[in-house]
DNA sequence: AGTTTTTCTTGTCCTAGTTCAATGCATAAG
DNA sequence: CTTATGCATTGAACTAGGACAAGAAAAACT
């Protein structure tokens, strides 16, 4: 049950079985169905979710009505809305959903003050957490600015090769800033070649 | 000369007047002259800079030669890269380039560590810090994706409102992923109304 | 002040991507 | 097995924004 976890925090700071112990009995295990909003627009979020098993995405609604997705949650990652209005006083705008049925490791702030004060070393292993994630998001942001659609399309299948077998075509449109109906034609652009 | 980073890093963790002196003392203050460029592409960004006075920009070169801006950074901001190859082994493509004459406080990655190690609480500090960072580089991934030129332009003005006096338009152009001339036009229009 | 260089504007033509149908395909539900 | 319902595909007309070129206007440099 822990093994995943357990081996994605130690990736860049090593702990001991006692600290990992430690940090293990503040999770919380959560199963949640297929089609489950975890987190609805103007909602604090009040948890970080590490995925067991399972697929989840995090969304925005436009101005004009429209999803942007925002990542995509598979084994092995974190899922979370952590621009928890820090700097705005506007509540997020951020949905989070399950796309199939999950398992999650669910971490409370409250929790993750108690790990910070029993076993501080964990402060730094979320911190990078964080830095790979901004570094990510930065990436991607570069990405959307200068690539073409085309461009983009064949990134995300290297960096995601798994996720199209897993969720809707629409999704990835979403995912890429582009109309679905113009993925399409991307994909058959790419297949007569 | 501390007063201002004193007060930014005070901003969600207080610290005691010694915890901050230590801080300090970990600082580096460098001038640097205007159109320098403190790291080319493919170095290691081996600092982070506070900006006491002065501007700067941070930016990639696409595949196409084009440079993309990712950060504009003015006063009481910092500015590094921090995506120094975690997840990737390519090198860095960033720039970091002052605009105006420039006056920084330096930390490198070693004070860093002896910071934590000495002064743990500011482990929290920083944390807090990328997390903002994190947040506003997601909200900008979102707009880019979401908004047109015209709103994305519109935003800017009201998000630093002081930047467009300070740096050449074409700069902004860059910053909002829309074409000089392109900005030109959104700018007349704006007039007209 | 005059000259060079950089920046900003404006116009014309062009392309990537959108919008809005219409149609065919699955998959789930009765 | 049949029928909805949601998805993907394709096409036609449209638009936001880009590329290029030529001037105008500011800065920056003698």
């Amino acid at each position: 049950m822990y093994s995943q976890i357990n081996k994605s925090i130690s990736r860049y700071v090593s702990f001991s079985e006692e600290e990992l112990s430690t940090f293990n009995s503040l999770l919380e295990y959560k199963k949640v169905p297929k089609k489950t909003i975890m987190l609805h627009e103007g909602e604090m979020c009040n948890f970080e979710a590490f995925v067991i098993k399972g697929c989840v995405r995090k969304y925005y609604i436009d101005a004009n009505g429209f999803e942007v997705i925002l990542q995509f949650a598979i084994e092995d990652a974190w899922v979370s809305d952590i621009s928890f209005s820090i700097y705005e006083t506007k509540p997020s705008q951020v949905f989070i959903e399950t796309l199939e049925d999950c398992e999650f490791l669910i971490f409370s702030p409250e929790s993750k003050e108690e790990l910070f004060t029993k076993a501080p070393r964990f402060e730094r292993a979320f911190r990078i957490l964080m830095q790979r994630n901004l570094s990510v998001t930065q990436n991607r942001l570069f990405h959307t600015i200068s690539q073409t659609a085309t461009e983009k399309y064949l990134e995300f299948l290297e960096l995601y090769p798994t996720i199209p077998q897993r969720v809707a075509q629409h999704y990835i449109a979403s995912y890429l800033g582009i109309s679905p109906e113009f993925l399409s034609k991307v994909r058959a652009r790419i297949a007569k070649n």
